[in-house]
DNA sequence: ACAATTGTGAAATAATTTTCACAGACCGTA
DNA sequence: TACGGTCTGTGAAAATTATTTCACAATTGT
């Protein structure tokens, strides 16, 4: 009943002027630090307000709650829902859809995930990552599961325009080990791990960890045990209304990085590329632009 | 002050590897909704990181603080902290990262695209998508191109489990022919293409169209000339700071319809997923012992 | 001076935190 | 497979802290 679309704040704003001295000096005192002097013991507010502790009491009833921890957990609701930068809560995603529609639900709880992937990234680490995918004197292997193979093979198709010395190694395919027999020290294995967790993935992790290779790992918010054996580790939340895991801050996060690093080494990529579309125009898989 | 110039979040999030299964859980939970959910009484966070009360109580004192209580403050105090400065805007997706480095960029290229995307969408289209993936009675062919054949695959990895007689295609494989030889009329081609468009994918979509399959087509903005052919279009924005198209937003779409789909499929599902779980279990057993 | 407001101090209640001992789960190793 | 160590959860009691409420005195404004 703390009603809808007015924040505790607007409120007592709202009653500022039929407020009493000691109410409004109360009022004050809340609003000076919104919303962090409401979340803290009765006694104290009372004590920063310079009012006495039964005002408090009284106050927050007058504002419309049944108890002072009623109103904080209000006011703990509203923090919540603040935090959410605005464009998460935008109502409607699709907006010909109701909002109840999975469209709309999943929408953003992806947006969410994404939020806080962002908000826990380590940009240093980031940029790490994306340094040691950049530098050619290593050979670059992007390891992908049973699902993750799809998203390796995504980042693999782009890096392999990128530079030379790109392989792709699914560790779902049993001849990994083959790979392996080349690794050299310093060598770099992206690899994709979130669960559930495989086996395959691991045992290959600890092989080219032996072998003194370094590896960026990507997975999710509880992180595959790969990031023991990682120099770079990149968590993503990917939970999501459905039985199984998102893998869209994943994909977010992959594109990032070959903009990044495609910006870093433009003049090469766009020779690669160019390479490339050569080829395309003398083999004509693709049609011609009008 | 507890610390010197390091929020709690820095702190917990610093200490996330020394930490323990039922600490990581809390650590997440509490940096979930930061920081709303730490203010609360720690019954209330117990339960809502799944751990017991103790656990909450030992974490704390892990973190440093003599009690809860204390923590509180801490919490209350960066809050205060926080709100006081004047740019507490959060118009930056990885807060340690300054608002020009291209994590933050291409995610607000990225949220840009869902906005558009989502916010042009005909949800009845959408739903006639999911519908006609659903159908059993036809058999679902799921066709990519050079670069959307992960997508094409990564949606097939979970149709397969959902339902019966789907058939991933590339359309780069020289081998697709074969695979129109057996669609029937009412069959569902789920198409994949996006700039450039492919030759082979269109050729494909047309014998496809002219055996009466129907086509479900996800695209860009510009959409593919298999438009002319598809039952339903769904068309996503692109475009990013980078050499290269996103397909993120295209990943976010994938992953709502296999949502939507196994919603609605779920007893069915289930009942395969667990089917899958055990063939699993199974394969772990036969690994043990050899 | 009257009425409304506020503070005092304290007791009663309620809620929360703290602590404990123990048992079960889990993990790596012998 | 068994064994030891670590980590966790359980349930509950004890300790602490916070809230609520009261009666009455003090203060304020009109």
């Amino acid at each position: 009943m703390a009603s809808a679309e007015q924040t505790i704040s607007d409120r007592i704003h709202g009653m500022l002027d039929a407020l009493t001295r000691a109410e409004r000096q109360l009022a004050q005192s809340v609003l000076e630090n919104y919303p962090a002097s409401g979340l803290g013991p009765l006694t104290a507010l009372a004590k920063d307000a310079a009012v006495s502790v039964p005002t408090v009491a009284r106050m927050v009833q007058k504002l419309g709650y049944k108890s002072y921890s009623e109103f904080q957990a209000a006011l703990r609701d509203e923090l919540r829902a603040k935090v959410k930068t605005p464009i998460a809560k935008h109502d409607t995603w699709a907006e010909a859809a109701p909002s109840g529609h999975i469209l709309n639900r999943f929408t953003e709880a992806v947006i969410d995930n994404i939020r806080l992937t962002l908000a826990q990234i380590d940009p240093v680490a980031f940029d790490h990552a994306c340094d040691l995918m950049t530098n050619e004197d290593h050979h670059l292997y992007i390891v992908g599961g049973r699902i993750t193979h799809t998203l390796a093979e995504y980042l693999f198709l782009h890096m392999q325009v990128i530079r030379p010395n790109v392989t792709h190694v699914p560790s779902t395919s049993n001849t990994w080990p083959h790979y392996l027999l080349n690794a050299k020290e310093g060598d770099v294995f992206v690899i994709f791990d979130v669960r559930r967790y495989e086996n395959n993935t691991l045992k290959l992790a600890e092989l080219a960890h032996q072998r003194k290779a370094r590896i960026v790992l990507m997975t999710d918010q509880w992180r595959s045990p790969v990031h023991q054996m990682a120099t770079v580790c990149l968590s993503n939340r990917i939970v999501v209304p459905s039985a199984w895991d998102s893998a869209t801050t994943i994909m977010l996060l992959v594109e990032t990085m070959i903009s990044s690093i495609q910006t870093f080494n433009w003049s090469q990529t766009k020779a690669r590329m160019e390479g490339l579309e050569d080829m395309f125009d003398q083999t004509k898989l693709f049609r011609k632009f009008t």
